[in-house]
Formats: C-alpha cells, sequence, structure tokens
DNA sequence: CAAATATAATAGTATTACTATCACATTTGC
DNA sequence: GCAAATGTGATAGTAATACTATTATATTTG
C-alpha cells in the first residue's frame, strides 16, 4: 500500500480530547495497542497504561472517560480503517463479482502489514479486535452506545458489502445477515485457529477463512464459478 | 419436550462444591442466571447475588472460585443441555440431510419453552448465552482453561453436527468451520435483532435466523432441494 | 452422642476505576 | 511581551470489586 498521508477520523463522542492532536494522546493510543494485546482486556488498567508510558492515570483520564470508551475508540479506528481500505480496493474495478471478492479478502484477512498510519500498528490493533472486539458491544448499554453512534461505521462496513450481494442478486433476502456473518465469523475463526483449532480446518500458511468464507458467500447467493 | 428425569451433570473442574448437590447451591445457579439477564455480566457480583438470595458471598464462594467460573459451570450446563437436545431430536431419523436440518433448528432458535430440569430457567440462560457466553472463552486464559476441558462438550456438540455435513458431502472442506460459524453466528444474529438489527434482516415472528443458516449450510455442502 | 459438614455473620485486603486538587510548564492570542 | 488559557505531572482520596479468613452455630451422619 502506498504512503499516502491519510488520517483516520474517529467520532469525538467516543473521546474527552482528541488522542489524535498530541503526542502524550497518541502515545496513550499506541502504547494501549500493545498493553492490551499483552495482558488481555481485563488485567489492563490505566494505571498499568500509565506506567507504561510514563504518565499518571490522571492525565488519560483526560483523554479518555473509561477503558471501555478507549475499546470503543479502537475498534471505531479500526473499522474506519476497514472502510478506508474496502474503498480503495473496489476503486475502478468494474466486476461486482470482483469487488465482492477483493472485499471478502479484506473481512477475513488477518493484518500482516502495517505502517501507513504513523501511531497505530495496525497489525497489532488486528489482534486487539480478534480478541477483545466483541467485548464493545456485548455490554448491558448497547442500546444508548448504538444510539450515540459508536458503531456506525462498522455497520457502514456492513452495508457496503451487503450491496454489493443485492447487486448480484437483488432476490436474496438476508444479505446484512450475511456479512455480519463473514464478518465477525472471519474473526472468530482466526481466534479459534489459535485457540480452540478443533472448532476450524485452518491448515498452516494457508487463507482457509478466506477460501471458506468466500465459498460460503458465493454458493449461498448462487453465482458460482461464472 | 417430555418430563423426563433427566439430570445434566456438568464437569467437576468448574465448581468447588456441586451446586446441584444442595438447596443452597442450585438457589445460586438459578438466581444467577436472572441477576446476569438484569444486571449484565460486568454489572452482576457475588455480593449483589448474595443478597438477592439472603446468603453472605462467602458462601457462594464455596461453590465457585469466581464469577468468571461461575460462568463457565453455565455455559457448559447449556451446551451440554443443547447436546442432549440434539440427541433427542435426531434419535430414529435415518435421513441424514433431515438429522441435519434438525440439528440446525436446535443451534439457531431462540429458546422459549422450558421446565424440564427444576431449577434452571432454559430461556433464561439461553439469553445469557446469547449475551454473555463470548466472555467465557475471550480470556487471555483460553489455552489453560481449554485444557482443563471446559469446553470440551461445545467441541463435541459442534463435532456431532460436522460428522453429519461430512455424510452428505464427504468431499466437504470446512465442516468444523461452517458448524462453529452457525453456532455462532445464530447467537450473534439474534443478539443484533435486539440491538444492531441494522446488521440483519430479521422479520416480526419469523424464524429467518434459522431458515438464514439452513439456507447457507444446504447451498455450500450442495445439496439444494432434492 | 461425637464428629463432620454446611452455612451465617463478620471482618479484612489489595486492586480497580475512577474523581479532585494543586503546581508547573508551555502555548496562544492580543 | 505578557496574561490567560491549556496541557501535563504529582499526589491524594473514594466507593466498589473480588476476593480470603475467622468464628459461631445449626444440621447431618456414622
Amino acid at each position: 500500500m502506498e504512503n499516502l498521508q491519510i488520517h483516520i477520523k474517529v467520532s469525538p463522542e467516543t473521546f474527552l480530547k482528541d488522542p489524535n492532536a498530541s503526542d502524550l494522546g497518541r502515545k496513550i493510543v499506541s502504547a494501549s495497542i500493545s498493553l492490551i494485546n499483552e495482558l488481555g482486556f481485563e488485567a489492563f488498567t490505566f494505571k498499568k497504561l500509565g506506567i507504561n508510558i510514563g504518565s499518571p492515570e490522571s492525565s488519560i483520564y483526560r483523554y479518555f472517560e473509561s477503558k471501555h470508551m478507549l475499546l470503543i475508540y479502537l475498534t471505531y479506528w479500526y473499522w474506519s480503517w476497514v472502510e478506508y481500505k474496502l474503498v480503495f480496493a473496489i476503486t475502478n474495478i468494474k466486476s461486482t463479482k470482483q469487488r465482492l471478492e477483493k472485499a471478502i479478502i479484506i473481512l477475513t484477512k488477518t493484518v500482516e502489514e502495517d505502517g501507513l498510519f504513523s501511531h497505530i500498528n495496525e497489525t497489532l490493533l488486528d489482534r486487539v479486535v480478534m480478541n477483545e472486539g466483541v467485548k464493545s458491544y456485548h455490554i448491558k448499554e448497547i442500546d444508548e452506545e448504538n444510539e450515540k453512534g459508536y458503531f456506525k461505521v462498522y455497520k457502514r462496513v456492513v452495508k457496503r458489502v451487503s450491496d454489493m450481494i443485492l447487486e448480484l442478486n437483488p432476490k436474496y433476502k438476508y444479505p446484512n445477515m450475511l456479512v455480519s456473518t463473514v464478518v465477525e465469523g472471519a474473526l472468530m475463526q482466526r481466534f479459534f485457529a489459535e485457540h480452540l483449532p478443533a472448532l476450524t480446518n485452518i491448515e498452516k500458511g494457508k487463507c482457509n477463512v478466506t477460501k471458506f468464507y468466500n465459498e460460503l458467500v458465493f454458493s449461498v447467493i448462487n453465482l458460482h464459478d461464472d
């Protein structure tokens, strides 16, 4: 990917002070990604993060209301980034089928490269979302948080891909369910591959998750190869 | 379903003292299911549970090491119960296709009836698993807990259905991924239907989740209606 | 009837998830 | 160039959480 000066904008609702606008803010975000990876979300605390970056926890609280809101911020960033990759990947491609194939790759492949966006390690963030992402919405307060728009980019990503499916088969009844099944399912399968392999059919070095979901999507919308 | 005197056995590894063997134990389990539903898993505490049942929290700690282990117990019970329903439903049915169809119904339908097992409200437990189930394994300690066997019944349920798929199409490459996608996906779609409907295509009163996954499974293993 | 077991009642601890205050350094606006 | 605003550090404090420990009492069992 080219080294463009693109900036991922995260909804101001998710933070108290824009972490992207200061050194400390960027340090908080980038260190939190590594630390959540290291400790898991439950054991991760602002106190430990503060020690990690050499700042008091009170300074972190000036940026994020709680560690939950930090997770919301990170997932919001992640899905905005996925959306960007999605739009970029399908530009100038005329065939809807090819566009959908590209979309499935983006939604299902493990992120390996990174470096486009200065302070965020996309590979590590991809792991955070895989391991802890569901905790951002599996909460009692989901309805209020949904109303505040915390999940709107995620929903937009699903809609973009659903629309491709409807273009290919306007009669298909469950495009949103299909796409959300693929999106969440892919993260889950990658998690299972590492920890509960009996629930998967992953082979070393092979992109089986992508293959599996690609086959799944095209077979259910009745578009086997040509 | 008939009122059989069936007892769901949960691995002793999950508790300190068998909650099924005493009045207090059964009260703890049944009250915890309602209270987790009411408060969500994060706000749920043994202290509140104690107040709810009129016992000190120290008594609850004699049964379960932590609230996490209580969740493990509940999900273990749930999947054992699903396995029982699965085996019961396919007994004496010769057609593998019909068996798989029944299995998909069991794995994807919301639980509405209950009462077979005295102290556990299966409808409420189904909701706990839908809302909080992923938190039982999305933890840093997953590998050790997997080795202790906490997820073995869940894996067995997946295997039973995978085997049906392989019977129908021995060449299908991803039976485990397909089944775990269906199992987790169905819980997720039901959760989305309540809170993030934009991610679904649920219509009121219709079993779209079941229909969607049924169609998905049979189309990908190449077994459209006869 | 003694011993074992189960539960209640109470207390205590380290950690968590914050909130509040004040000092100081830096940036910015006029 | 100076005052005001802003950002950060340092420190303290609090209610709640997730436990552990101890003792007393009631009940069951051998």
